[in-house]
RNA sequence: AGGGGUAUAGCUCAGUUGGUAGAGCAGUGGUCUCCAAAACCACGUGCCGAGGGUUCGAAUCCUUCUACCCCUG
């Protein structure tokens, strides 16, 4: 069973469910250190809308993947993933255990499958053109010409999923071959890591969304208004933050603030119910729902038991 | 107090000349291989405010009541 695999151990689940808390404290017990997965705290200027941990809550333990560019850049999935493989053998050749907490699906899978996005290679001019002509025209030149290169791909995507049929084509065109290929090797390549994912969530979905709507106040009172309202310059990648979109009507007074943190509220209960369903597609998380359990050190017992039995750690430290 | 208006899905509203109702948003489920806190897909029975009347048939016309809104005093 045992291999020259890398032991990761990923906490992921919807926002505001306490995976941040969790994995400090797996990585105190553990002897860890923490890689975020998250897309927006990766931005310097993201402080309070992503509910970044303070370093009271990081309790000491190194934290990676967090304030790594600007709002004004451009960030990807491709970025995340070359960065945070470096981050996570520097972790283990040390002699610590590697924890990828965060909320961001995409990046955590993308890591730990490896998916080989270095060999997909991108061409922004020929996908800002396939775009443009899209929005004045519509998709129907594009998903017939994708039906004729890449037919997997154009079966599996919607007409009207626009960014996927453009990538689709953009990667037809800068690479060669489908795009459909790269996904099937990628689904038989074997990933470089142990994994033992644990999944937070609740069992009551009112629970969880009760918990958002309150985080969400105590954002507005601790300063997100601020620390929106001074941006000036943002990219594309982070506009389109939960926090900045909603918030940035009220900021240029054309909005109510009761319209906009409500707003807010209800994008950040959407984007959480998305997570869920992101999540739950892989079988082989653990879950855990913390309005099960008496209290939150109750809840760690049987997190830590669960990473223990789970063998990931089998010749490390243990 | 008098005059006018509104009352339809959780919310905002459609509903043509009377043939027992449909959009957006929300919600729920799902998709996801370089913008992913993004993008996209699927799912629409509700005493049509309450009672009575006209009619073969009323959300739609008449009437009474109730609630809310506006105007005049």
């Amino acid at each position: 069973m045992k291999s020259d695999k890398i032991p990761v151990i990923c906490v992921v689940g919807p926002t505001a469910s306490g995976k941040t808390d969790l994995a400090v404290n797996i990585a105190k017990k553990m002897s860890g250190e923490i890689i975020s997965a998250d897309s927006m705290q990766i931005y310097k200027e993201f402080n309070i809308s992503t509910a970044k941990p303070t370093l009271k809550q990081m309790c000491g333990i190194k934290h990676h993947c967090i304030d790594i560019v600007s709002v004004k850049e451009n960030f990807s999935v491709a970025k995340y993933v070359s960065f945070a493989e470096k981050i996570i053998k520097d972790i283990f050749s040390i002699g610590k255990i590697p924890i990828l907490c965060g909320g961001t699906g995409l990046y955590i899978d993308s890591l730990i499958k490896n998916i080989p996005f270095e060999k997909g290679k991108t061409n922004i001019s020929i996908r800002n053109r396939i775009i443009n002509y899209i929005n004045v025209n519509n998709a129907g030149y594009f998903f017939d010409k994708l039906k004729k290169i890449d037919p997997s791909s154009a079966k599996k995507i919607n007409i009207h999923d626009h960014k996927r049929i453009c990538r689709a084509i953009e990667f037809y065109y800068t690479n060669g071959y489908p795009i459909y290929r790269q996904v099937e090797n990628s689904l038989k390549s074997k990933s470089c890591y142990n994994v033992c994912k644990i999944g937070l969530n609740f069992k009551d979905r009112n629970i969880l969304y009760d918990r958002i709507n309150k985080r969400v106040d105590f954002m507005v009172k601790n300063g997100i208004l601020d620390e929106i309202a001074s941006i000036k310059d943002i990219g594309d990648t982070a506009k389109f933050s939960i926090g900045y979109k909603e918030l940035l009507p009220f900021i240029n007074a054309e909005s109510s603030l009761k319209e906009c943190t409500e707003r807010l509220k209800m994008e950040t209960r959407r984007y959480a119910k998305r997570q869920i369903t992101w999540f739950k597609r892989d079988l082989s998380t653990k879950w855990f729902n913390a309005d099960e359990y008496e209290n939150v050190s109750n809840l760690f017992c049987n997190v830590q038991k669960c990473i223990l039995d789970s063998g990931i750690l089998g010749h490390v430290s243990k």
